[in-house]
RNA sequence: GCCCCCGUAGCUCAGCUGGAUAGAGCGACGGCCUUCUAAGCCGUGGGUCGCAGGUUCGAGUCCUGCCGGGGGCGCCA
């Protein structure tokens, strides 16, 4: 991405490679293989603001106390980090635990503020091409609520990749083919007409609606009135999606597999036949998938003769490939698990790896309100639409909501919390310490807040306060939130982050006065911290698709 | 029966791929507005990390087995 100067990247980056080289250098050339020693945030009061494990990691290695290597360690580092290291102290089993001076906390914040809007992005140590393909709801009635917990997920994840250094591109997979598309088209037919709709087929009064909203229903045969129902549901899915500040860079249509001659999916076929990994069976064709570890095999074309979704979601695989995706990333839900061996196994008789085709499993969610539990189900009419959620809670708590939880874990969304605009409600906890900067900053010209982030007057020599340490420690810790939540592929961790970094400005903010602190440079220092923790909470919810206002 | 996810405070959940005395929010109880947003802050109480073994200097975290909850085992999608 972009040539950025390593130095105003991480800024624990360097100290972690202080403590690594130093932990080799006392360990010297002995060969026998060691894990690489951690620096870790230190969690309580007394315990440094680092501390790494290396003397003990050391211990078997040199076969010596933990302890004693601790204190050849701390000698070390001290060496190796001069002003920036206050003091060491050897603590516990053989932890070394490392105290920071103001030297190196001020210089810290420096390099967040030169790494200004990009701060944390771009750390990928092996960008990739990923496609990313999420929701992908059938468009056979609005999206409902669950379908809220895909696309805030898929959606900021795609974000948190981009910024990590990936290039993404996103993508909504819709079936406009196949039996349930059929069942829709006389789904609508039978209700313009006043029939009973067939069996399993739709009854929502969205269908009642589409009736009434195509003209001469009656006189249509039942693929065009398909056809047509499809068109409208998909562009309102397209607005919630808009409405909910999920984008996308293309809707790919399942038709656009079958048509042509070859199709694509027959072309995708015979590949496969060529390589030996079909066969026919009781008249219909099979996937050999049981080569690839699936624990049987899959039909491919039913015997009568119509393509199996599978089918089509293969030749799409292959299409994604062939467009020179390296990674393929399509979150699903809980209830569509078995499908992901099917999918690698499929990837791999395509002669891929099946590693790269990631299926992150999101369990369900259950809305709350009270101790009633609101089904979520697209069966019967009884189901809460992601517009009705959104109507009820907004956009940027149904997101935050969303996101809070890890996504392999069932989510109750509890709907009174999220409706109440107040400090117990986590988004806007967050937002407020944004908006409170913001207010905060506006009492001063833009000269002088430009003169502050600049350090232009420089900003002293005066002891730090410990919740300004602790603040630029939390500031410090994103370009580390972002590679994990990217490599673990859960979002989560920065709205967990981002209530974390909220808490520790307003504590910063309880305990130091900014505006008109004397002497100068010491404003100067909290103004700039106050824009450091601004940006960096902006980027967080930016990360998230939520909104990060001036003023609440 | 087999496979996948999950059991952490009254409730909802974090816990950074093995670290020190297990954390947060909500709820409960008590306190704080003549200074930058009280949409805020401070304090109190609250735990056999489902159970039992194992691995090791060290286990909520890794392994095995049980118990409990959810999901899945179609020529449906």
């Amino acid at each position: 991405m972009s040539a950025t100067p390593d130095v105003t990247r991480a800024p624990l980056r360097e100290l972690v490679a202080a403590v690594r080289a130093t932990a080799a250098a006392v360990r010297g050339g002995d060969p026998v293989s060691a894990p690489e020693p951690r620096l870790e945030r230190s969690r309580r009061a007394g315990q440094g603001d680092y501390s790494t494990n290396a003397a003990m990691l050391l211990a078997p290695v040199l076969r010596a106390p933990p302890a004693e290597i601790a204190t050849r360690l701390a000698s070390e580092l001290a060496h190796a980090l001069g002003d920036d290291l206050e003091r060491t102290e050897v603590a516990g089993p053989g932890f070394l635990n490392l105290v920071l001076s103001d030297r190196w906390h001020r210089r810290t914040l420096r390099l967040v503020l030169d790494a200004g809007e990009r701060y944390g992005a771009g750390h990928a140590e092996d960008p990739e091409r990923i496609l990313i393909e999420f929701v992908s709801a059938n468009p056979t009635g609005p999206l409902v609520a669950a379908s809220g917990r895909h696309a805030a997920y898929g959606d900021a994840l795609a974000r948190i990749l981009e910024y990590h250094g990936h290039e993404v591109s996103r993508e909504y997979y819709f079936n406009d083919a196949g039996s349930q598309i059929r069942l829709l088209g006389e789904s609508v037919k039978a209700r313009a007409e006043g029939e009973e709709v067939p069996a399993g087929g739709y009854r929502g009064d969205y269908v009642g609606e589409l009736a009434t909203e195509i003209e001469g229903v009656s006189e249509l045969d039942p693929e065009r009135v398909a056809a047509l129902a499809v068109e409208l549901l998909l562009g309102r899915i397209k607005a919630t999606l808009a409405r909910y500040q999920v984008r996308f860079d293309r809707f790919f249509s399942e038709r656009t597999l079958h048509q042509g001659s070859p199709s694509e999916l027959e072309r995708v076929l015979s590949l496969l036949r060529d390589a030996g990994h079909v066969y026919e069976s009781e008249g219909a064709v099979w996937l050999r998938t049981t080569r690839f570890g699936d624990d049987k095999d899959r039909v491919v074309i039913r015997s009568s003769g119509e393509p199996t979704y599978l089918a089509a979601d293969v030749a799409y695989l292959q299409d994604k490939r062939e467009r020179g995706f390296q990674r393929q990333l399509m979150p699903v839900g809980a209830d569509h698990h078995a499908y992901v061996r099917e999918l690698r196994a499929a990837m791999s008789a395509l002669g891929g790896d099946a590693e790269t085709v990631e299926v992150p499993i999101l369990q369900f969610v259950h809305l709350v309100e009270g101790s009633e539990r609101a089904a979520m189900s697209k069966r019967r009419g009884e189901f809460v639409t992601l517009d009705e959620l959104l109507d009820e809670i907004g956009v940027d708590a149904t997101r935050f909501f969303m996101l809070q939880r890890s996504h392999d874990r069932t989510l109750d969304l509890d709907l009174d919390l999220a409706r109440r605009e107040s400090s117990e409600n986590p988004v806007y906890y967050v937002q407020y310490a944004h908006a409170r900067i913001a207010s905060m900053l506006r009492r001063l010209t833009a000269e002088r807040v430009q003169r502050a982030i600049g350090g232009d007057s420089g900003w002293g020599e005066a002891e730090l306060h410990a919740s300004e340490r602790e603040l630029i420690k939390q500031l410090a810790q994103f370009p580390d939130e972002i590679a994990e939540a990217a490599q673990r592929r859960g979002p989560h961790r920065i709205a967990v982050y981002s209530l974390e970094l909220a808490q520790s400005f307003t504590a910063f903010y309880r305990d130091c006065h900014v505006v008109g602190a004397t002497p100068e440079p010491v404003e100067s220092f909290r103004i700039a911290l106050s824009v450091a923790a601004q940006r960096t909470i902006a980027a967080s919810l930016s990360l998230l698709g939520v909104g990060a206002p001036e003023a609440m």
